[in-house]
RNA sequence: GCGGACGUGGCGGAACGGUAGACGCUGGGGACUUAAAAUCCUCUUCCCGUAAGGGAGUGCGGGUUCAAAUCCCGCCGUCCGCACCA
């Protein structure tokens, strides 16, 4: 066999052969040390975007690294199935979600297997698939009987254009993330997941997380936001009868005596008593509640308040009142809803006092000598010590919040405390395309769990997209049932859960599969944690916190002793083209257009064409490059290599012509080394050093995943082996090239080593092993400075000693010249590396 | 506003404090060919110089060091996340 490698019939073969030989089938009670590797699975949109290919590409080739370092690897697949473009679809096109899902599946597995990853397809998983729900309202049900799930009649996030709720994550300014729709607000009965009550674990846990990015970490942390502080009472003096007293928090209970007002939410409880008794206050809350909520209004929105009758009384000082204003910058969702403002050392209660003509008193102060210094244009946060503060004076700002902490304890007007940002996991969604929620509603018996006999609660097939809504909500025989509790009538719940519930957990039911139950412990335990997940840094949040919660919640279940679900984490770049405009300023796609000289034209019409920004591919821009035709044309090595080579993993790559093109000649250029001369007895001492230290560096940088590293040993490697003379070690070194890129280029690899003779698949084979005595060269090229300047190098015996290094630099024409007969004052010997002469 | 990442040739990017620009792309020159494709050789940070050689150079300004892209201080810029969070 010779000529040009033909992906065509290549790739195909081995595909089949693997499959053939279920070579990434994982097994479970193998001896072997276990890696689990994972790619975010995908949502079947429809086709594979280069997206894919790049995150894909890059879990398997740690997949197949860590088969050839001999562990047994679980590296599954599956789809994240639920979802609401399912539903459009079946809107816009009259088909049922469920056939367009699994459509869109067969298309998109099809696409992954050409591209030959290493995929366990035996533990392929659908979340659409009642085997798959089932077990999720199983663990559901675990969760509602432990008490980590409630109901809770609350105000949610409503989109008007998808008709659903969604969740504080799902608003992006103020607009639905998915329909980009400004949501309004409802009351509705929700299901909540109590992922607050993990809020410290989640939050401590993070530091550990040390194979994941710094940049999650810190998003994670923010998110979960933990303030500590103190909770305490105001009394109040001319207040609405219904309200008693006011509750606020605050991180800052040493500047208790430097406030000067009390500021409540436009919702707050006493807000709407207030403004039951008076129209000024009702408008001034209406006007709160009109106001945008995007960065740009917040950003200029001015503090606005209003101030009511009522007063409140200062906890260490009865004899001191405070005015009481509503305020547009307090949030309800946020502590107790209440502020004591302290515009001293609060910049927004600063600027409302300035507003409002409050008192702007200084109690914190860099030391007591400047306690009388006024506050000038900005509110002073930082912390120092306490002045103007009757019994804190000179106390430092810790120990000031410590001492109000213990006297407000004491005194039992307040309690030191912890806030969190993060709230609880509504789940509910009022959609078709999700896993029914597996609950009875009762006249009599409130909210019933379906028996666990009785599961998986199916989605019923029948249904119909004429209206908008909830189909589920007007299917009849569906919807009414039988108490299983009482035996009256009764109705089911048609929400249905979100899907970030379907991924909280799939990588567990990868790990194990029993046909009863969600998972078996023991096996599960057996793979998990996931060793490296590699996915888009959007689901730095949302996915992979839920995720972790779940996890947590099953461990205190009991049902799985693992509290960290992903040990590694990777977060990849994406994938990006440049963007073209035409005249008129719509876009264009790549192949649409044509490069003329500089410039671009369109080529239907030949007008000139605008070249932009280089962007994320997508549909809107137009920017997109279907892998498919690419993967036609080159195969599917040819795509892998460029995927890994070029840009560093976490970021962006820039998908080109030239880059394709020359990751093609790469392939070829190997499959020319693998077919041409091979023979030779002869060692070559040089070449042998080249290749161990490659098989060093290369295993060293996908230790390390970077991919780019070791792609561009790989290229130093090639060259060196096509300069090299014949010889028996150009033989062995062709050979381990080929090992080397098998995990990259696995058809290419198992060709040449089928061509080769190494018997068996090189999926199977051992990962090639390197000598370190052969890591360093016999001669060594030492720099040679003056001052730190470079000005020769020369060859010298490695371990050279100092003396004669000296020796040897000082004997150079260049140093001679630059020392122009002066004598050197020190020369600085780093040994094996360079002399350096400071004249 | 808070937090994070980053800033190196025409481009993507390499570089334990120790020869800046590995490797790839692009471009120039050449070989092979009737020709092209493919392939191979060679040059490609900038400036001066035919050359030998010299000078400058990792966003900007300082500092530490024999030696700084790398460490420290102060700026400037780009990208990302969160955001009236008490």
């Amino acid at each position: 066999m010779s000529g040009r490698f033909d992906p065509s019939t290549a790739d195909r073969r081995w595909q089949a052969r693997w499959e053939e030989e279920r070579s990434f089938a994982a097994d479970s009670a193998s001896n072997k040390p276990k890696t689990y590797v994972l790619e975010m699975f995908p949502y079947p949109s429809g086709r594979i975007h280069m997206g894919h290919v790049r995150n894909y590409t890059m879990g398997d080739v740690i997949a197949r690294y860590r088969r050839m370092q001999g562990h047994e690897v679980l590296h599954p697949m599956g789809w994240d199935a639920f979802g609401m473009p399912a539903e459009n679809a079946a809107m816009e096109r009259k088909v049922h979600p469920g056939e367009w899902t699994r459509a869109n599946i067969n298309t998109m597995r099809d696409q992954l297997k050409r591209l030959g990853f290493a995929l366990d397809w035996d533990r392929e998983l659908a979340t659409c698939d009642p085997s798959y729900y089932g077990h999720e309202q199983a663990l559901f049900l675990d969760l509602f009987d432990a008490g980590l799930v409630y109901r809770k009649e609350s105000e949610v996030n409503w989109d008007p254009v998808d008709m659903t709720v969604l969740a504080n994550e799902q608003v992006i300014d103020g607009k639905g993330w998915r329909s980009g729709a400004p949501v309004e607000r409802r009351k509705l009965a929700q299901w909540f997941l109590k992922i607050t009550d993990f809020a410290d674990d989640l939050l401590e846990a993070l530091k550990k997380l040390d194979q994941w990015p710094e940049k999650v970490r810190v998003m994670q942390e923010n998110w979960i936001g933990r303030s500590q502080g103190l909770q305490f009472r105001f009394e109040l003096a001319n207040s609405p009868p219904q309200i008693d007293g006011i509750e606020v928090f605050t991180t800052r209970p040493d500047t208790i005596f430097g406030s000067s007002f009390i500021a409540v939410a436009p919702d707050h409880p006493l807000a709407l008593a207030a403004a039951e008794t008076d129209p000024k206050a009702a408008a001034f809350i209406d006007e709160c509640r009109s106001g945008g909520t995007s960065a740009a209004e917040i950003e200029t929105a001015e503090k606005k308040g209003y101030r009511t009758p009522v007063e409140a009384v200062h906890p260490l000082d009865p004899e001191w009142r405070l005015p009481v204003y509503i305020a547009n910058f307090v949030l309800m969702e946020y502590g107790t809803g209440a502020i004591f403002g302290v515009p001293g050392h609060d910049q927004r209660d600063f600027e409302f006092a300035r507003q409002y003509h409050l008192p702007i008193k200084r109690v914190v102060a860099a030391s007591t000598e400047v306690a009388s210094e006024p506050i000038g244009d900005e509110a002073e946060s930082m912390a120092g010590v306490a002045v103007n503060s009757r019994f804190l004076d000179g106390m430092t700002t810790e120990q000031a919040t410590a001492e109000i902490i213990r006297r407000a304890e004491e005194a039992g007007w307040g309690h030191g405390t912890v806030q969190y940002r993060l709230r609880d996991w509504g789940v509910s969604r009022q959609r078709y395309w999700g896993t029914p929620i597996p609950i009875i509603h009762c006249p009599s018996c409130g909210a019933v769990p379906v028996p666990r006999d009785q599961l998986p609660v199916v989605l019923p097939d029948d249904i119909e997209f004429d209206k908008p809504g909830n189909p589920l909500d007007r299917h009849l025989t569906w919807k009414h049932v039988r108490c299983p509790s009482c035996g009256g009538l009764a109705t089911r719940e048609t929400d249905t859960l979100d899907t970030f519930v379907d991924s909280s957990w799939y990588f567990i039911r990868f790990a194990s599969q029993p046909a009863d139950k969600p998972f078996d412990r023991a096996e599960a335990e057996t793979w998990l944690p996931v060793a490296q997940y590699i996915g888009g840094v959007e689901h730095a949040i949302l996915h992979l916190l839920y995720a972790r919660f779940w996890t947590r919640a099953l461990q205190r279940l009991g049902e799985l002793g693992v509290a960290e679900p992903f040990k590694g984490l990777f977060t990849q770049g994406m994938v990006t083209h440049e963007t073209y405009r035409a005249g008129d300023g719509s876009w264009l796609s790549p192949d649409e257009v044509k490069r003329d000289g500089d410039d671009w034209v369109h080529i239907e019409s030949g007008h000139p064409v605008t070249s932009g920004r280089v962007e994320k591919m997508s549909k809107s821009k137009r920017n997109t490059i279907d892998p498919e035709p690419i993967l036609a044309s080159y195969g599917a090595d040819a795509v892998r290599w460029f995927m890994l080579s070029d840009s560093p993993p976490e970021r962006d790559l820039e998908w080109s012509e030239g880059g394709i093109e020359g990751a093609s000649r790469f392939v070829q250029r190997v499959w020319r080394l693998v077919n041409g001369n091979l023979e030779g007895a002869s060692e070559d001492e040089a070449l042998k050093r080249k290749l161990h230290r490659t098989v060093a560096a290369v295993g060293e940088a996908v230790d390390d995943l970077q991919f780019n590293k070791a792609v561009a040993q790989l290229y130093e490697l090639v060259t060196a082996i096509e300069k090299a003379q014949p010889s028996a070690t150009r033989a062995e070194a062709v050979r381990a090239l080929i090992l080397l890129i098998a995990p990259m280029a696995p058809h290419l690899a198992e060709e040449s080593w089928a061509l080769l003779g190494g018997g068996g698949l090189i999926a199977n084979a051992p990962w090639p092993s390197f000598d370190p005595a052969l890591l360093l060269d016999e001669q060594v090229t030492l720099a040679v400075q003056v001052n730190g300047k470079l000005r020769d190098t020369v060859t010298a015996p490695r371990g050279l000693d100092r003396a004669a290094a000296e020796a040897l630099a000082l004997a150079s024409d260049k140093v001679q010249r630059q020392l122009a007969g002066a004598s050197p004052r020190k020369v600085i010997v780093v040994p094996d590396r360079l002399v350096n002469i400071v004249a």
